[in-house]
DNA sequence: TGTAACTTTGCATTTGATGTAGTTTTCTGG
DNA sequence: CCAGAAAACTACATCAAATGCAAAGTTACA
């Protein structure tokens, strides 16, 4: 599974390892928009135009591992049983999203920084809700074409849109409302809870 | 109701809706990234830096009405009836909010250009979901405050969240697999009734 | 070891955005 | 109608993000 990497895809990984490291902590330091591209090169030791040979945008290294927990979702989905219910799929997917934040606790006190930028800086979350947004349409094409006679492609929208909507804004709600970030997961999973209780309603007649 | 303005107030109306206007046309003629502020602030006759002083930024002018929908669906919400149920409320919360556009013709043609913007450029469909999410927040909020004892506040956001992250997926999706705007609405439409379908369910027990 | 492929770098340039200081325009009260 | 106050506009200067380009440096490999 693990190939031998020669000497420059070695460096490669490590500049873009330093890159990172170097902007996240003074993100963390100095606040994001306070702190400018160059910082992070000349933290990293590289020129600032190699910043942008490694990511397209400042923003970009914030999201640097934005799609893990995206491709992992899609994986369940794709990777369905014959006997699989969409709803039940669904409600898989959206928990192997999550799934690494709570098993890994060194993964989660590493990103807890990056979250807290994502969702106190404007453009940061502006960028994030893009991201999310492009990848439940990925989820939504992947659900209808997992279970295609039970959902056509706007009732996969539809449901994926909603799961995921619900948890997102009460997630975010409650930590407007001073909710520290475990209670604010809780209320993302009550939501997810309470949305999928309704499409279950609407799809599992009695 | 209006007030008689004096001919400061005119003209700076006037400059605006020359700003706006200008910006419109210039984006839709060659293209959002492609138009600079300076073209923009040339075509309405004043100073690439008294365009600053209108619209802080260049997206800004693309989203010059965005609150216009919200306000009226907080509206609905915040002088809601004695007997309302928190469901009902939210439905039409949420018609009232696309109602000016299925109403007027001229408004909708209108806008129409400027939602074909913000649903392909990145920069300005990612801006559009921040302002959304952020309009969701206090529909959330009114919600709760309008139904307490129905609903707490986490309950109205998974609520709200999942209505709109319904039908904006399914809306976008439709669009995105070559649907007319009529189709796209319809699909929001579709997705609208559906997630309210299962809130209800999960809300009126039979 | 030499050369081809790739990476880094410095430099120039464009664009969005902000601060500032000075000019012009509008408003108000006499 | 006029003088002074208030507001708006303009012309700079400046900064940061982002991109293109060509030269210099590094790695790979025959």
């Amino acid at each position: 599974m693990s190939e031998v990497l020669g000497l420059r895809e070695r460096k490669k990984l490590r500049t873009r390892h330093a890159l990172i490291a170097a902007a996240i902590e003074l993100f963390v330091e100095k606040g994001y928009e306070q702190t400018t591209v160059s910082e992070i090169a000349a933290a990293a030791d590289v020129s600032t135009r190699t910043f942008f040979s490694y990511f397209a945008s400042k923003e970009d290294v914030v999201f640097h591992n934005s799609r893990d927990g995206v491709d992992r979702a899609l994986r369940v989905i794709d990777e369905h049983g014959p006997g699989d219910r969409a709803v039940d799929l669904l409600s898989r997917a959206i928990t192997s999203g999550f799934a690494a934040l709570a098993v890994d606790d060194q993964l989660a006190r590493e990103i807890a920084p990056i979250n807290h930028l994502i969702l106190n800086v404007p453009s940061l979350r502006a960028r994030g809700l893009l991201l999310l947004f492009d990848s439940q349409q990925e989820l939504a094409e992947a659900l209808h074409r997992a279970c295609p006679d039970e959902l056509n492609l706007t009732e996969a929208s539809a449901a994926v849109g909603a799961v995921i909507g619900g948890a997102k804004l009460a997630a975010f709600v409650s930590m407007r409302h001073g909710a520290s970030p475990e209670e604010m997961l809780e209320a993302g999973r009550q939501a997810t809870e309470f949305t999928l209780a309704g499409l279950r309603a609407t799809f599992t007649p009695p």
